[in-house]
DNA sequence: TTCTGTGAATTGTTTCACAGCC
DNA sequence: GGCTGTGAAACAATTCACAGAA
């Protein structure tokens, strides 16, 4: 039923449902059961059926899933039906990278403008879009009602970008500077560490096998 | 103490943990309690208290912690006294922003090869290190000792990439590209996906503020 | 007294196993 | 018969609240 909260756990994995979906559909598979999508999605089929019971009851019993319309209700319930204009702020190698990535210029997202410090860039076009002036920002999200600001800087200049995004409305940041951002409550921080996940897999390595100058793990 | 397993959510948050500490000792700051260091990490301090009691007892009751000291022990417990080399397949703008990035190439990782199988890129340096052909990865990673392959390539070439990995002896994977990898039991995947972060923002932005086109949130 | 370390209580998530519908 | 949807059970993570060390 849609009524009740969706837990986080589950929202979590819905973009990887959607993945899965469409890759479904990219091969023409119109139908599936749980099983298969929980294999395309790589998640078991208890979770899958688990988590899509949280959004209503949109499969057929003893048949599966229609993919079309599965993933219109995800989509729906995630909110990619309606359109989501962002800013992304640092164009380094990263914001080129997001700039150019298709799922942030596709699905609901709709990237509307590139800021940057540096004046020496201003005016080159990235993905088929200029970079401007940081301080331009205010303007940008009031004329497009931006209400996602990603941060694609150095650590450094992180948390005053944040607090001018927060200045200028957005409520939703995106943050890829390895750095904790202080905001306040009603604003919400998603933080993506690229050297944590190289430290995590690291952890589990050591674990895996003893290596030969560590200690020996019991 | 430390012969126990540590808590999944536990290992996911020492890095951050490792970075609160890291910036403490940059504003030269020698001993902190566990409120500061959970404020400085962006946890509350009975988190944090938990976490760090699975590691051992590195704190000192009524008076707090010594950072150097703990940022050891963390970075130990990780495995970063230890070094492991890494090898980046796949350098468009995001492998390229991955290589230059500060923290694949210190604190334990080294980046000993940046492949890809764009043969006019080859040769090219970034960040110091040349890109060499993607047929090179076998011999690369027995002569390194690679453990961990970072995959950045696009979505169609990922499942490839990562059985060439496994087949070369990888058995930790750092996977940027939008797709689920299937791999054996004793390899492990960890999944940095750049839209779902996107979407999830877009999920909770959504039921902050009911928008105007979209149906009427309860 | 101050602040850590930790059992106990709470809250959240996953898995199980099967009732109910196609 | 086959497969979804879901209570109930098992497991994991977080928060509480305080005993105990410095």
């Amino acid at each position: 039923m849609s009524p009740t909260r969706i837990p986080e756990a589950t929202v979590a994995r819905l973009p990887v449902y959607l993945r899965a979906l469409n890759s479904l559909l990219d091969s023409d598979i119109r139908s599936c059961s749980s099983e298969e999508l929980a294999t395309a999605a790589g998640v078991n089929s208890a979770k899958l059926r688990k988590d899509l019971s949280h959004l209503g009851s949109y499969g057929t019993r003893g048949v599966g899933y229609d993919v079309e319309y599965l993933r219109y209700q995800i989509s729906r319930e995630i909110g990619l039906t309606q359109d989501w204009p962002v800013v992304i702020v640092g164009i380094g190698n990263l914001g080129h990278a997001l700039a150019n990535f298709s799922g942030f210029s596709s699905r609901g997202f709709r990237t509307v403008a590139l800021l940057d410090a540096d004046e020496s860039r201003h005016g080159e076009m990235v993905a088929g879009c200029p970079i401007r002036d940081f301080g331009e920002l205010g303007q940008i999200v009031r004329e497009h009602g931006v209400a996602i600001g990603v941060i694609a800087t150095p650590a450094s200049a992180a948390q005053a970008v944040c607090d001018q995004m927060i200045a200028a409305g957005i409520r939703s940041v995106l943050n890829f500077a390895p750095t904790v951002l202080s905001v306040p409550e009603d604003v919400d921080v998603r933080m993506v560490d690229l050297s944590s996940e190289l430290q995590i897999l690291a952890y589990h390595e050591q674990r895996k096998a003893p290596h030969v100058d560590g200690e020996v793990v019991a």
